[in-house]
DNA sequence: CGGGAAGCTTTAGTGACTATAACTATTATG
DNA sequence: CATAATAGTTATAGTCACTAAAGCTTCCCG
């Protein structure tokens, strides 16, 4: 796996550089003033070549995300005897919180918060990917609750689990642009995960009854 | 109102043909075969004038959908003394239940339904048109509980009601394109929502603990 | 009925993405 | 080691949604 032929590591080098190359593009000038010409050029590469590893300019910003979801769902996966669904969810969900005290990673939320607020093809591609994670989550929960397979339970709490996360980011996107940092922003983080997640635990039966 | 004056009729008059020829062209060709000129010159118009009345081409074919979600909110909002938010929302969705055992609203949801699933930008407009009326409906529900801008809970709600909701929907376009009609669809329909709402108002936290 | 504006159209483009076929470098084969 | 098969890249030429700009038509109102 080291050397694996002399194509597969060119290969691999070439998605690197272009990946490589619209990271810095899209830093410098923001998502939708970067044309995938302009990438290709930059990656020294053509516009097609570009296309064979990214199927879409979005891609090309979200290669990261996908890392993130799919050991959430290995996490409910793997959750320990006598553990609710949710609260495998949930500790995944906010391991990973003190890494919010980090200078690198609150840069990188704010450029990229900025890059997603004014591109809808990039909101567009965010939800798609939400999207593809739901149901695989959904697929997980059926398959393990053995419901037939047009429950629509397991589908409500998959969806219903995604939303409390992206609601989450969505939160720390907004309290990072607003200036918040360091042990603040992680304490908030920390804090608004449990008020979030403890309601969905405890169920909507008794939020906001009319006075 | 009755009268609005000649230009504001004909400009109605033209929504209207640019509109029915696009469903018209959808329901023959699909979606995606149908371009933008073709909608243009089978109303008589220029493309420019289709882009005048519908940003996109999507809208043309989800014009009618907002309508239902907006009424969604406003059963929250109108809610009577002593109804928590997910009762008033649960009513609403359950309510037009029966309307499914006619064949005309069937053979909608069929094509409908056949379109979406074979084009991609139409799922994604669908997934944006949920995304607003969740944003209309957290809004809503964070005036009413006063909390503070930024709180999480109630967009966790509202997120959670609205997935409720499109899975009821996802699961209804299923069970139609599987050939399920007449009674047993608004069984099955009433079946799922009274399933889905429970699980929510009961809350996650009892939900597949592993043995 | 003439001036002004609203709305439509034409024109010309941008930019993402696709199909096709040729070219080139790598790998496998006899 | 020559050669054939193959994977990857390229140029070319296009489609389609959507936009900007500027002129033209139609309608309204004084």
């Amino acid at each position: 796996m080291a050397t694996a032929g002399l194509r597969e590591r060119k290969k691999q080098q070439t998605r690197q550089d272009i990946f490589e190359a619209s990271q810095r593009l899209f830093a410098k000038h923001g998502f939708e003033a970067v044309t995938v010409s302009a990438i290709a050029s930059a990656a020294d590469v053509s516009d097609m070549t570009v296309f064979n590893y990214f199927p879409t300019k979005e891609d090309l910003f979200y290669a990261g995300m996908q890392f993130f979801e799919e050991r959430l769902i290995q996490a409910v996966r793997d959750r320990a005897h006598g553990e609710s669904v949710l609260k495998a969810f949930r500790r995944r969900v906010l391991e990973g919180a003190e890494n919010l005290a980090v200078k690198q990673r609150t840069d990188a939320i704010l450029t990229a918060g900025r890059a997603i607020a004014s591109s809808p093809s990039l909101r567009a591609r965010e939800r798609e990917i939400v999207d593809e994670f739901t149901r695989g989550l959904a697929e997980l929960l059926a398959e393990e609750a053995r419901s037939s397979p047009d429950d629509v339970e397991p589908r409500i709490v998959a969806a219903t689990l995604m939303a409390a996360h992206r609601a989450l980011v969505a939160h720390t996107r907004a309290r990072v642009a607003a200036g918040l940092r360091g042990a603040e922003l992680v304490e908030d983080f920390r804090k608004q995960g449990r008020r979030a997640f403890g309601r969905l635990e405890r169920g909507l039966g008794d939020y906001s009854i009319r006075a």
